[in-house]
RNA sequence: GGAGGAGUGGCUGAGCGGUUGAAAGCGGCGGUCUUGAAAACCGUUAGACUCUUUACGGGUCUCAGGGGUUCGAAUCCUCUCUCCUCCGCCA
């Protein structure tokens, strides 16, 4: 969220960041009403004032065995003002409160303003689409090949956009999430974390998919949990209400998880396949980083992720997003995207975020900063270093060849006991 | 699920109705000493909000969270949450 004193003393940068992000949002109600709370927060703290100090005095004049009943008459006339006024400072905190949640981070100047479509800007393009001498197969026809995902019992188990891996498909996916933390942890420097897949409202208000996207969530109504859309929840939430020491940082964490995502209002859209699910397997990056540092941190983030890609040899291009492609809490966002050589499309299976203080202040993370003494907000980081479903539907429709059979690349071989193709069952 | 115990500042830990926003220790920061460092000693060290004549200034709130009793609550009552111990159940 942003400080409501920085939207006081910039609404016109707030301003400009909402409807660059196509939002339409009151900034000029928010602002009188935080007028309006300032001017009830005075008259109220001034009459406290006054009564703490009777108390006090009540107080020593009991010590001296006098009279207080003057004291105290004036004292229950004070309390009843207190009355009147605090309940509406209380409305009005309430008010402002959850409208600063609905406040979308401001976009870093770098970020290209627009709509999605037009203005995503393409950064890097890496590896070439492979060319076939034979029309390839969508990955749905492969995995039928092959025998290494059932779609058909998925839905059955649990209903349509539902995977089940079976055999080296169940195996190739464990593949992808061994070598990516093993590269991650062992190459990167990220720290393994293996955290909860269901995590309660707090930790989901505080990276921000609350109060917005609560219909796009999985929720246990009894618990009132949620089954995360992403490792970054529940990873970010670690250090919830902490304050992390200033030689500790950067701090990174790594984890695979599966991810819940229901995904309503979706449906439709390339929905053939693994490419949309509920349920899919991520391994992702985060980092907990000082504020001077973030824009740089996004950059080496943004490599160790595409690192994945450039080892197992799939081509990829790397999109800057534009103001309305970027999520609600992010300040500068990177979508990898892979060429899927039989779906021929691009699927998106990272996207690497700069929250800068955003998150951190609505989940409270800060740090002491050893110069000023002061505590000051951590910036917050992450992406996908990948999410796979649809990182497997690249491997297979590009590897592919003629007769159905796909090559493992060889940085995977190891993780496959060494195996260099599956073959048609 | 049942029965007990506990939640205090960056950390450990006192306080159990009246200058207690909070002792003490550790840690941090500054200094003295030292060629330098360590040790020792001295000083200093919570946060959020807010006001104004923006000042080494004033005020409000915060001792897990909400509500209550009282002129006054970290301290009493009540509900909720979290953690610990024991029992039950269980992968």
């Amino acid at each position: 969220m942003l400080e409501l004193k920085f939207i006081r003393e910039n609404p016109d940068t707030v301003k400009k960041a909402i409807k660059d992000r196509g939002m339409k949002l009151d900034i000029e109600e928010l602002l009188s009403i935080d007028t309006k709370r300032r001017e009830l927060l005075t008259e109220v703290e001034a009459l406290k004032h006054k009564k703490n100090a009777l108390s006090q005095k009540i107080g020593q004049k009991i010590a001296k065995k006098e009279d207080v009943s003057r004291e105290k008459s004036e004292i229950k006339i004070i309390s009843q003002n207190i009355n009147e006024i605090e309940p509406e400072v209380e409305e009005i905190d309430q008010k402002l409160a959850t409208l600063l949640l609905l406040i979308p981070n401001i976009p870093h100047k770098s970020v290209p303003i627009g709509p999605e479509k037009d203005s995503n800007k393409v950064v890097k393009e890496f590896g070439k689409a492979p060319k076939f001498k034979f029309e390839p197969r969508n990955h749905i026809e492969l995995a039928d090949i092959l025998d290494i995902i059932d779609f058909k019992r998925a839905s059955k188990i649990a209903g349509s956009f539902f995977i089940l891996y079976k055999g080296l498909g169940a195996r190739l996916e464990r593949a992808l999430i061994n070598f990516m933390l093993d590269l991650h942890t062992k190459k990167h420097g990220y720290k393994e974390v293996f955290p909860p897949f269901l995590v309660n409202r707090k930790s989901m208000t505080g990276t921000g998919q609350l109060p917005k996207l609560e219909e796009d969530m999985y929720r246990l109504k009894d618990d009132d949990l949620f089954l995360i859309p992403t490792a970054e929840v529940p990873v970010t939430n670690m250090h919830r209400d902490e304050v992390i020491p200033e030689e500790k940082l950067p701090v990174y964490y790594t984890a695979y998880t599966a991810c819940f995502r229901r995904e309503a209002g979706s449906y439709g859209k390339d929905t053939k396949g693994l490419n949309r699910v509920h349920q899919f397997d991520k391994v992702e990056l985060v980092k907990f980083v000082k504020p001077e540092t973030s824009f740089d941190e996004l950059e080496s983030l943004l490599q160790n992720a595409e690192k994945v890609l450039q080892l197992l040899e799939l081509p990829y291009r790397v999109s800057a997003l534009s103001t309305q492609g970027i999520s609600f809490a992010a300040s500068k966002c990177y979508d990898i995207e892979l060429w899927a050589a039989g779906s021929k499309m691009h699927l998106e299976v990272s996207s690497c975020s700069n929250f800068g203080d955003f998150q951190a202040r609505r989940a409270n993370i800060r740090y002491r900063d050893k110069e000023t003494q002061k505590l000051l907000y951590v910036h917050t980081l992450n992406g996908s270093g990948v999410a796979t479903a649809r990182l497997l539907i690249a491997l297979i429709e590009n590897y592919q060849t003629k007769d159905g059979t796909v090559m493992i690349p060889k940085a995977l071989q190891p993780y496959m006991d060494g195996l260099k193709e599956i073959k048609p069952a």
